[in-house]
DNA sequence: GTTAGCATGTAAGGAGTTACATGATTTT
DNA sequence: AAAATCATGTAACTCCTTACATGCTAAC
């Protein structure tokens, strides 16, 4: 795929918020290539009326070998970096490529996180309840509220991860 | 307040995550010094111990008169610079010393701005369903759920402001 | 009197954005 | 042939964090 195309799609899947900008995408990009994580496709001879010198085309980028050993390193991970914030929505994302335990040393780690910060919350507005203005309290309930979907959705994954590996074998 | 105090208390209010670090603290105090907003209160004369000279101790600010007006010119503020994810929770969080009229427009402008978004994600999720992996389409129907409580949520709230504004005078 | 925690600040740097500059390809 | 859009890339800048440096105050 090439940085165009690539921001594209990032842009549809997850929305207007949280896209890249070619600022970052292309140096990125760049990096990666030095790092041998990807490499520049060999372009197709036939296809283009190519010009003499100095290229500006598109560059079709590909994962080399090393790059899909980093990936499968990074899908390995299991630990605090896999759970947090920014980090638990990309590993999610790829969790089909991802082995069955490590999917559920995520999801447990990740319930862990957000039952902590449910915690805090409860004991913050419990702290604080009498003294809070009726938009503050309803900021912090909601906020709570949040948590505790949270919470519910990451045990019922936890649930099914469970019944899947103790039986059948995993879907998908 | 002094600056310690501040962000201890953020830390609190906000929790661990979004709360500042003192590296952009001070300089934004410092900044807010600058402008005019907050004025270095001057010290009890009878309360310490005061060291001679270059005092590195306690400085507690307060908010000038031009610093109020600032205030209330950011809280009058219901374009959308007031409804975009980073700024919808710190004017939220001052609804209460916000006119009912503001409240009311920011709402309905939050409530707009997810809508968007929550169409958004519909279409993406009718369009791409059928390809997606099983973890992919969990992932996107948690959030398209999160964005249709949090409608529903401001639907409650601005319900309850126009009950108010038609009627009862505005509590709290 | 020395450790722990309160309190203020700066310097260096990371991670990204915006705005710009440029060239290639497709559509009208 | 002009306009739109595809495609790549850089430079300057913003905003914040981490790590450090310093001094004051209370407790043991």
């Amino acid at each position: 795929m090439h940085g165009y195309e690539l921001r594209t799609r990032l842009r549809t899947i997850l929305g207007t918020f949280r896209a890249f900008s070619y600022g970052s995408l292309y140096p990125t990009l760049r990096r990666m290539r030095e790092a041998g994580w990807i490499a520049e496709e060999a372009p197709d001879p036939a296809a283009t009326s190519r010009p003499l010198a100095g290229r500006r085309g598109k560059v079709v980028y590909r994962l080399t070998a090393e790059g899909k050993e980093r990936l499968a390193d990074l899908l390995a991970e299991a630990g605090p970096e896999a759970y947090d914030d920014d980090a638990f929505g990309v590993h999610f994302a790829f969790f089909a490529k991802t082995d069955a335990e490590v999917r559920l040393r995520i999801l447990e780690g990740r319930r862990r996180r957000i039952e902590e910060r449910r915690d805090g919350l409860r004991a913050a507005l419990a702290r604080t309840r009498e003294r809070l203005d009726r938009y503050t309290l309803e900021l912090q309930e909601h906020g709570l509220d949040a948590v505790e979907r949270e919470v519910r959705w990451l045990t019922e994954l936890i649930d099914t991860e469970r019944r899947e590996q103790s039986g059948l074998p995993p879907a998908d």
